[in-house]
DNA sequence: GAGGATACGGAACTATAATTCCGCTTGTCA
DNA sequence: TGACAAGCGGAATTATAGTTCCGTATCCTC
């Protein structure tokens, strides 16, 4: 299905018209239910509770998101991408490089925390989910990599990690956060990771 | 439901007499092919399926397991049930505290690679699921506990991490055994965990 | 502010997967 | 080896949740 389709990358309207006003304002409120649905019940929450958080029908969220799998794809789109704004921020400031991409898995960490239920779901989620999240995925791992060079560099980090290490400490990190509820000190697992990674 | 039952612990069948011939054997099927199933689909695997892979109807399934959940629980109790005898033979063993813990864990992340998909699916059932499990898990922690005193009393471990930290790292490694595909290197991924553990 | 396109709502539909039911089969024991 | 309890198979049932459809409402343009 998704396979078949006309043209453009995969994700927003490529040269459709802008959306009209309503339609922009519900889209977002979408989003923003779909993010409290999932935190409260994981990726189980029905696309019906996802609506009713929203404030619209279930036919207004099958209208911007033609499958569920779809709506997640877009979760985990802006998630990355917010990961990214952070890790640009980290490579202007400056400083202790170190430090500086400690300072970055730690915002991030805090950040998949707040819900970490949501990620949960986003990382039960199929293949498909993050086929769709690829060119996200591709610019938060460059930006990892120009980090931790610097640090490497510097002789404060390991040699032999990469930046394709960091996504499954990460995950790891997050798998832990929502199987021992929400309670669990996962900032020592934190703290754990970051000086299995310096030199 | 399970809430009220009879009396007895959750688990095994409790004063009833022995299970007759072939129901014992299908009993075994059945965990055969629950493994095998969930290991090739994850936990979306039908029961249906389940049936089919262990040569019986569903009927028999549910003869043996009340529900789906019930037959994850017993996966997941026979799993912990299996590290805890690699735990006990380590503890026998002796030699290097640090050495034979770190052994221990790498044939328990090897036990856990073998059917990634499986111990996703494990991970990924609810709190009921674990809950039945319980003394199992309380086991598997204290000979855990037990072990890494060993190695911490010899100062060839951090003094400031304990065994509830392991099911954290190991869950951490199994979700990413399952996110990046079979042919990931998760060995690479223990031997960094193992050196954040290291004094 | 009229007309038409765009978007909305939510009941109805459908697909999927868990679970039940009951007539039949097989082991066990005298 | 005959009787009966224990166990089996799998079609039918039920529950759940994703998705569609279409009459109605809203926005935008002229």
């Amino acid at each position: 299905m998704s396979l078949t389709q006309p043209a453009g990358e995969a994700g927003e309207q490529v040269d459709e018209r802008p959306l009209r006003a309503d339609a922009r304002r519900n889209r977002e409120r979408i989003l923003q239910g779909a993010r409290e649905a999932f935190s409260a019940l994981g990726a189980e929450a029905q696309m019906d509770e996802v609506a009713r958080r929203a404030g619209v029908g279930v036919g207004t969220v099958y209208r911007h998101f033609p499958t569920k799998e779809a709506l997640l794809s877009e979760l985990v789109r802006q998630k990355l991408t917010t990961m990214s704004a952070n890790a640009r921020l980290a490579l202007e400031v400056g400083g202790e490089p170190f430090g500086v991409f400690a300072d970055l898995l730690r915002r991030n960490a805090a950040l998949a925390a707040r819900d970490a239920a949501l990620q949960h779901a986003m990382l039960g989620a199929g293949e498909r989910v993050w086929a769709q999240a690829r060119p996200e995925e591709e610019e938060l791992l460059g930006l990892t990599d120009e980090l931790m060079g610097r640090a490497q560099r510097t002789g404060t980090m390991r040699a032999d990690v990469s930046a394709t290490d960091i996504p499954m400490l990460m995950c790891g990190l997050c798998a832990t956060m929502t199987h021992t509820g929400p309670g669990f000190d996962w900032q020592r697992h934190l703290e754990l990771i970051l000086d299995s990674l310096r030199a």
